[in-house]
Order: structure tokens, then C-alpha cells, then sequence
DNA sequence: TTGCAATAGTTGCGGGGACAACTACAGAGT
DNA sequence: ACTCTGTAGTTGTCCCCGCAACTATTGCAA
């Protein structure tokens, strides 16, 4: 079956989903900007919020992020002038810089979070229903894992 | 059943959702760019191939790409530049351009669609398996005629 | 006809991010 | 101690794209 083009369900799977995944992450930055955060601030936030101290080091949030190093470093140029995050320097290793999260952008993280939650479930989960959940952790766990697999190699 | 925050399942779909889509762009980005194109460039050479005559006025494009009309603009200089894209004036509506495939962009597109096709079988359909393929179909045009329905009102 | 709103497209500007080059520092090997 | 390699981060340059402003044209309306 698997020829040189796609079969009908074949192309409708992959057609709906292309065509899906602009439209939600557009939802989901319109939800975040009655914040003033982008969902790349507000992923920021929430990385540095889970990290111990609430700081990570540019390296690893860069990784964390998906970024490249000057990626992070001019995403947080902007995040740092908004006072959401603080440049630290590390007393042990000198070429470290660790992004440390203010209380300022904890609170701007918190104030986000339920209502980006809310759109998370409004536009992705409610519609997919509880059977729909399951199946996507499953299958997208299976694709995740094929990639990672693929890359290592 | 809706609380504040997510549930255990909720969490694993929506985690692996969108940490398994820039990851397979990525790699979409990667088996194209053999052929020397993006994935932004493969996608005007498709859409313009299905089109009447191969080709269409740049605002009907860049709607069909979701783009702004000026991201269009951009994004055809290249194309254009590469020979795999013309541009012609329409005569019954002189504010009309129409953005022409030639033959070398027909050319291009039909030696990288096999691979891209291969490519999505690869990453994607493969790994999830033809119920996998059926539910991904189903499930994400739940979502995306939800959107669509948000949206319109 | 004249005038005005709507439509099509491009350009200036700015944000966001990647790559390559560079600086600075750490750690291992001699 | 001295060099050499590897690691961390920033900066220059460039590409991609959105918004706002602008031009050109159309079509409707008085």
C-alpha cells in the first residue's frame, strides 16, 4: 500500500493536520496577548518557573527552548527590558550566564497560565474529547519517539 | 472534570502535540532542502500546480497560504528570482499580478515531491499506523472545524 | 462626471531567529 | 606553567514575515 502518493486517508490525516497547526498556535497567541506575552515568553516563563532557583543556565534554557544560542539571546533581550527576566552571572564558572526568573515575570507567568490553559483546553483538548486525548498522547508520543530515534542515529 | 490545571492524559497529549511538531517540520525542512528548496517555497510551487492555467493572483495566494500580502511579496521575490515563478500583469484588472509557474518550477516541484511525500510517509504516517492515520484524520478535522467555527463568529 | 470607498500590490520599518565569527573562560595534556 | 581543545555567550549579517503607509486601479454613487 504504500505507493508513491497517498492513499485518501493518508492525505486526508496529513492535510488536516498542516493545516490545523498554524490555525491553533494562532488561537493560542491571540489568547496570550491580551497578556502582552508571546508564546515564546510565555514558554520562557514556564521553563524558568519549573527550574530550581528559577534560573537556568543559556545553554540548557536554549536547549529547553529548542533555540539556537543567539536565538535565546535576542529572545531574552526582550524579556529581560520587560523585567520578566534578570542576567546573572555564575561565581564558579565565569563564562555562564544564567537567565534567572523576577518575581515580576513569575507573576506575569501566573496571571497567564489559567487563561492559557483554558485556551489550550477550549481549542485542542474540548474538541478532541476524552477518547481523542488519549489517542493523540499515544500517537504523538509514537512519532516523537520514531524522530528522536531517527536523529540519534 | 475541568479543572484549573490538566490532567495526567491531557498533559501527555498536549506535551507530546507540540513538542513532536517543530521536530517534524524540522525534519520535512531537512529532506526538502536536498532539493534546494523550503518548505514555505515547496509549498507555493504545490499550490500554484493545482491552479487554473498554473497560476493565480497574488491575494487569492496568499490566502491559500495564509500569508500577509506582503510576506507574499517576500516570499515570491526568492522564487521568482530562482526562475520557478513569473509575474504577469492581468489586462482585464491592471491592480492584479499573477504569480505564473513555469515549466523549471514545475519542473522542481515534481522532483521533490516524491520525496516529500516519502518524507511525510517516514516521519509521520508511518510511525502512526493506518489507525493511527484514520484517527489523526478524524480527530484533527474535529479541531480544525472548531476553529474555523470560533473564528467565523 | 466627479468623487469616494474598496481592492491589489509593493515598500519601509521592525521583530524574531539562524549561521558564522568572535571573545572569554575552563579543563586536560605535556 | 603553557598550550590546546572544548564550552558559553554575544554580535554581525542575513532571511522571513507582519504591520502600516503608500500607489494604482476599480467600481459605485451622487
Amino acid at each position: 500500500m504504500s505507493s508513491k502518493w497517498l492513499s485518501v486517508n493518508e492525505q486526508r490525516a496529513w492535510r488536516n493536520f498542516i493545516t490545523t497547526v498554524p490555525a491553533l498556535t494562532a488561537a493560542f497567541e491571540v489568547d496570550l496577548s491580551k497578556h502582552g506575552v508571546t508564546m515564546g515568553d510565555y514558554e520562557v516563563l514556564v521553563v524558568l518557573s519549573e527550574a530550581a532557583d528559577q534560573q537556568m543556565r543559556m545553554c540548557d534554557l536554549a536547549e529547553a527552548l529548542r533555540l539556537s544560542p543567539s536565538g535565546l539571546t535576542r529572545r531574552l533581550d526582550g524579556i529581560v527590558k520587560a523585567g520578566w527576566v534578570q542576567r546573572a552571572s555564575c561565581s564558579n564558572d565565569r563564562r555562564v550566564m544564567y537567565a534567572h526568573l523576577t518575581s515580576a515575570g513569575l507573576a506575569k507567568m501566573q496571571a497567564a497560565a489559567p487563561d492559557h490553559v483554558a485556551s489550550v483546553r477550549r481549542h485542542f483538548l474540548t474538541p478532541l474529547g476524552t477518547a481523542g486525548v488519549e489517542q493523540v498522547g499515544l500517537l504523538f508520543a509514537v512519532v516523537r519517539k520514531h524522530l528522536n530515534h531517527l536523529q540519534t542515529t
